[in-house]
DNA sequence: TGCTAACCTTACGTTTACGTAAGAAAGAGC
DNA sequence: GCTCTTTCTTACGTAAACGTAAGGTTAGCA
């Protein structure tokens, strides 16, 4: 009943389609942003799902928007993985009250990025109310001559 | 007439209202980031005034807020360097038709920054959306049990 | 005028986040 | 089975942004 997505591509792939490079990919791993592409015997290559793909997206996403160390990006991430832990074990058991708390213990993650990225945001909209006051000035002392 | 503003902060004080170190200060006037603290013999001290500190914690935003390099930030602040020479022939001059040219000249500056600012906003809406309609999906599952 | 904290210059060290190079191996296509 | 591209591991290199340490100097104050 478990059906895991197709992993079809390549890491090469994997980094076009994220704005990477496999070098990248393969620090990301390393440092433990990434998860280890699964059952991969040493040598072999890694083979990556469509999931792989939104979760880089989201990690360069985090690095670039807000700034965040890879660090930074890993403890989140873990809450990512913890999340993705949790959706496989949801689609494991039938136990209605098991559902009920694997979902409910998915939330504080997504809350803690909103957190983070609504928190950016008023200070950026503070930042732009002040230059759009400069520039009044600025204008209002050319119309003035 | 041109009436500066009094240079009274040293590096240490200049550090503190601004979260940087003394070090950061040497650093970004080093680089360019930063003008040379004016009249200064070599050997003796640095002072600063309170359009310092403002200039500083400009600075200090757009590397944090934006996360501009300091290569980038120094561009900016050429243009911001821009603005101070122009507000100080500003004050020098009586003639208005220059008057009307400096001021023209100070806009695209403040323009250039709202850009990158309104940019970063919108990028990251965008992903605030993202991550609400995501807690959305968790929390209609969990209605339903 | 002597003391001391803060500052000066110079220079080497450190962390983060990868880049790059080398030699071997995988695996898709012919 | 052979070729050629891409990937593998290992390891050293690098750019950015400061930290830190050493030895000397400035200047506010008792």
């Amino acid at each position: 009943m478990t059906q895991t997505a197709p992993r079809t591509l390549r890491i090469g792939e994997l980094a076009e389609l994220t704005g990477t490079t496999p070098r990248t990919i393969r620090f990301y791993e390393e440092i433990g942003v990434l998860p280890a592409a699964e059952d991969r015997e040493p040598g072999k290559r890694r083979l990556y799902s469509e999931a792989d793909v939104e979760r880089l997206r989201e990690v360069v996403r985090l690095r670039d928007l807000l700034g965040l160390s890879l660090e930074e990006v890993r403890e989140l991430a873990e809450a990512e993985s913890a999340r993705a832990h949790i959706r496989r074990e949801f689609q494991e058991t039938d136990d209605p009250e098991e559902r009920h708390r694997l979902l409910e213990a998915a939330l504080p993650y997504i809350e803690r990025q909103l957190e983070l990225v609504r928190g950016r945001i008023g200070e950026l909209q503070k930042l732009e109310e002040e230059l759009v006051a400069r520039r009044k000035r600025v204008r209002t002392r050319l119309r003035e001559q």
